[in-house]
DNA sequence: CAAAGGTTCGTACTTAGTACGGTACTAAGC
DNA sequence: GCTTAGTACCGTACTAAGTACGAACCTTTG
């Protein structure tokens, strides 16, 4: 005999698309580990039954889509204006960061899937695009600018999400790097002669002080070229 | 009652765990699919029962590390020496491309384990820095071009591998940009200014002229800073 | 030829995605 | 107020996949 199966129909905060998604984030962000979100650990921590989560998306791929579009619909580009393109390309290049950043679980949903949702096109697309051409690049070099920006984001967020990086100049960077330097310098030297002479310099890779070096060549032979060319 | 259980002790090719590595990218680069990979469609490419590969490997975890390492380990660069750091670093370059290109189901296992294996280390980060280092770039220097490079190419291959690409001048790959280009030009032209008027070089972001774009401009602005500290 | 050690894999348990259908609550019409 | 639709919710159960366990088989060694 059925027991009559007891519901909580109205809740306080009703749940939207947006909220499963925003949770979804919150959840695999916070475990930095994508593959801990689960339909039913979500539907958990929205204090639903799993099922429910089905009324508001196809599939869970439906769900990881919409976690890709949520984050690049959001990405935020600083008020201040740009002076120049120099300045342009750097804010660009930053808000990418910073966006992959704040969603390190995100970065690997960049590389399977497309997101060309109207969402995600306006976030991120369009607003740099704009940016861009309003800093006075031209509107088919700023396409390539921006395919080059998100894409060094994406490489870079990726070759660091699984090393733990914090900051250079905090404790827990510091002490990342200084086991990271000992473990390249202990490699065998007649084996990894480079490695082992640059482990200093090796074990800093995955510091923001990389994309910098990487971000500012990039920036500087653009603007020649634009200003060649003007 | 147990029925007796018929084995095949003997194989023709003894099953190695090079052997098994090879069978999963093989299967995961044709779906072109990682998640298509399981442990029970590998065995059965290989002809054994399932169990039998965790006998040489500890969990699925460790063969997606030894496919990444696999694949970072066989890197190979062209034998014709380079003339100059330019010619180094487009050399580099271009072999991540290639590496990346051959295995495209690899590309999102960067995101997520550091590939840290002597193996790996030896094929892909020594071999570079060597032929960074013998091409005249400065060590700290070549570190920081590594870096750079094979972000770069991770980044690149991740925004290209979801988008059907194909080389610009193939039929497939002019039809699929003819397509996206339409995509772009027919979006709102009030909401999304930018990628409309700009929608036929949007539509180009994912080919390889793009990344030769990026590339070329990071290996000027590099090249130049390096003579001027000389 | 027996014991030892390595290789292979059948079985079964667990977790995760999700199809199906049912339940409770609300709103609309009488 | 009572019925009828419609909507939000979710219990149950099926399937697929990772993997623990231990048995069956083969080869080697004494």
């Amino acid at each position: 005999m059925p027991r009559p199966q007891t519901r909580s129909q109205r809740r306080d905060t009703p749940l939207t698309t947006e909220r499963i998604i925003e949770a979804a984030l919150r959840l695999s962000d916070t475990d930095a580990d994508l593959d801990r979100l689960t339909v039913r650990r979500l539907a958990t921590e929205l204090g639903v039954g799993t099922m429910t989560l089905y009324s508001y998306f196809r599939s869970k791929e439906d769900i990881l889509d919409g976690m890709a579009d949520h984050v690049l619909g959001r990405m935020s580009l600083p008020d201040e204006p740009d002076h120049n393109p120099a300045e342009a390309l750097r804010t660009v290049g930053y808000a990418f960061l910073t966006m992959m950043r704040e969603h390190p679980s995100v970065v690997r949903l960049f590389s399977s899937r497309v997101t060309d949702s109207p969402t995600a096109l306006r976030g991120a697309m369009e607003a740099v695009l704009q940016r861009l051409v309003d800093a006075g690049i031209p509107g088919p070099d700023a396409v390539r600018c921006y395919g080059f920006l998100i894409t060094y984001a994406i490489g870079f967020a990726s070759y660091q999400a699984p090393r733990q990086w914090g900051r250079l100049d905090d404790e827990d960077g510091i002490e990342a790097r200084r086991q990271r330097s000992h473990f390249y310098a202990g490699l065998a030297k007649d084996e990894f002669p480079q490695v082992v002479a640059l482990a200093d310099e090796v074990a800093e890779l995955p510091y923001d002080s990389q994309f910098e070096a990487g971000l500012s060549a990039y920036i500087e032979a653009t603007v020649r070229s634009l200003s060649d060319h003007a």
